[in-house]
RNA sequence: GGGGCUGUAGCCAAGUGGUAAGGCAUGGGACUGCAACUCCCCUAGCAUCGGUUCAAAUCCGUUCAGCCCCUCCA
């Protein structure tokens, strides 16, 4: 397996730190409204990592957060809090708001088939061993207390700018006019681990603590959790391009400080989708969710299919045309695939040939494109005989998870329906009632029936 | 202003030194009562300028364009 590793900007063979277990750890999502389709692509990127190591091979073992807590609202620093504006908007409480929407993404996921890890914690839960790290680094020197808050020392880390690619001098050059500077901090760049006193008077959840009642800087929920369930060695990290810095870059140094050694070898980030403005952001405002395109008519699948056609790392840009354009593929290839016959004598020979064809796209920095090519050029090689071919596709649905071989099941009863109404069309054609035959065709299209005249008879399927 | 990423046919997209995969759309053809489905055939020289090389979409530099990040969103 080769993955592209942020850390090192390059493309290095993947070597886990235990031959058992692979662990990996996933940025969750921000539960204060609907994830939009952005976010589902990098979480549609992070399945499929899971879903390939596992294909592999390899054991994994997964975690991701659940961020149930107030933040700002949106890319903008306005100073007000993220959930005290949905709580505003909703009439809930921030706990409440964020078990809704967390349902609600857990739906998304299973509409576009992605498993959900195998632990999944939420941050509001993990409050003392948040108290834990802070306490530690408060001891080792790595952290101090400035008029309320406690701040991670930048200094005292080498490596803090490893991850971003940046340096102290640029960062102090940028020119944000829409930032705030907090005058506590000994370093401009040094983070809050624990507030006080914040410019969110009325920030909701509070927590009392050794430091004062008050709340964390939620950079800590990641490295806590992480630490907590996967252990002081992790193997891979992931999210978005936005977190590398200074998300990232904080966890690093929160989590090497308080551990004492290299704490993750791999980061990977997947790039954005892209609305005609940018990225599409939740902090806008105006933003696609999942349920936007099953309304109109689109399966979920269709659309894990358009972000599989791209790469993870590459900007993807989103227009119902290119939708329009990955449905029509997605749909032809799984007719294709279904009117494979159970027929033919396994060849195990080509099952080989193939699933190794596969791998080698898949484990080069999960390259989706080619593996799709792989199944394109599956069905169109007549050497390879039906029964093979539905195994092979099996196979590689056990990540791609298109659901290339399932079959929508039809009521025996209404099956008999339409059977009887091709026979009715069949008799109409038959004394050449063109206009009969063609109602009939329409009306069974009007309740999802599209049927087929191919040489051997009528057939139908469903739309 | 600083840092990072990207730029391949009408639309996506693979390819990272050896002469441009794949998909969708379009056009032509087969099939059809007409369609749909399906099948067959056809379409690019890789943003720009310059350099390195026997050889560049692939390496180096320039310019242009787009996107991401830049001290309490994670």
């Amino acid at each position: 397996m080769r993955i592209y590793n942020s850390l090192t900007r390059r493309i290095e063979e993947f070597i886990p730190n235990s031959d058992k277990e692979v662990t990996l750890y996933t940025c969750g999502p921000t539960v204060y409204n609907y994830q939009h389709i952005g976010n589902l692509r990098m979480y549609i990127f992070e399945d499929v990592l899971e879903k390939t190591l596992r294909y592999l091979g390899y054991n994994v073992k997964r975690a991701m957060n659940i961020t149930d807590v107030g933040h700002n609202v949106g890319d903008v620093d306005v100073g007000k809090d993220k959930m005290f504006a949905a709580k505003e908007r909703e009439g809930k409480t921030a706990l409440e708001i964020a078990e809704y929407y967390t349902e609600v993404f857990k739906k998304d996921c299973e509409k576009v088939n992605i498993k959900w890890p195998d632990i999944v914690k939420n941050a509001t839960g993990e409050v003392e061993k948040y108290i834990d790290i802070i306490s530690r680094l408060l001891e080792k020197g790595y952290a101090y207390e400035s008029n309320g808050n406690i701040y991670f020392d930048i200094s005292k880390m080498p490596n803090y700018y490893e991850l971003s690619g940046k340096n102290q001098e640029d960062l102090m050059i940028a020119k944000r006019e829409d930032v705030d500077i907090d005058e506590n901090k000994r370093n401009p760049f040094d983070f809050v681990l624990w507030f006080t006193s914040s410019k969110f008077k009325d920030q909701e959840l509070q927590w009392d603590s050794p430091f004062g009642k008050g709340y964390p800087g939620w950079h800590l929920e990641c490295s806590a959790i992480s630490i907590k369930y996967l252990g002081e060695y992790l193997d891979i990290h992931t999210g978005g391009v936005d977190h590398i810095f200074p998300h990232h870059t904080n966890e690093i140094a929160q989590s090497e400080a308080y551990l004492g050694h290299k704490w993750c070898n791999y980061f990977m980030h997947g790039e954005f989708l892209n609305d005609l403005t940018g990225k599409m952001s939740k902090s806008k405002g105006d933003f696609l969710i999942l349920d936007t395109l099953i309304n109109k008519g689109y399966n979920p699948l269709e659309y894990r299919y358009y972000c599989l056609l791209s790469h993870y790392r590459n900007q993807l840009p989103f227009s119902y045309e290119m939708l329009d354009n990955a449905t029509t593929s997605y749909r032809k290839l799984r007719n294709r695939v279904l009117s494979l016959k159970q027929e033919g004598v396994f060849n195990e020979e080509y099952f080989n040939i193939y699933q190794n064809k596969f791998k080698v796209a898949i484990s080069d920095d999960l390259n989706t494109s080619n593996a799709l090519t792989i199944v394109h050029n599956l069905l169109k090689d007549e050497t390879v005989n039906d029964i093979t071919k539905i195994k092979i596709i099996g196979d590689f649905d056990k990540v791609l998870s298109l659901d290339l071989l399932k079959r929508e099941t039809i009521e025996e009863g209404f099956k008999k329906y339409i059977q009887q109404k091709i026979e009715e069309r069949n008799e109409a054609k038959n004394n050449k009632n063109y206009e009969l035959a063609d109602k009939i065709r329409r009306e069974l299209e009007e309740k999802g029936i599209i049927l087929k005249d191919t040489k051997e008879g009528t057939i139908f399927e469903l739309k």
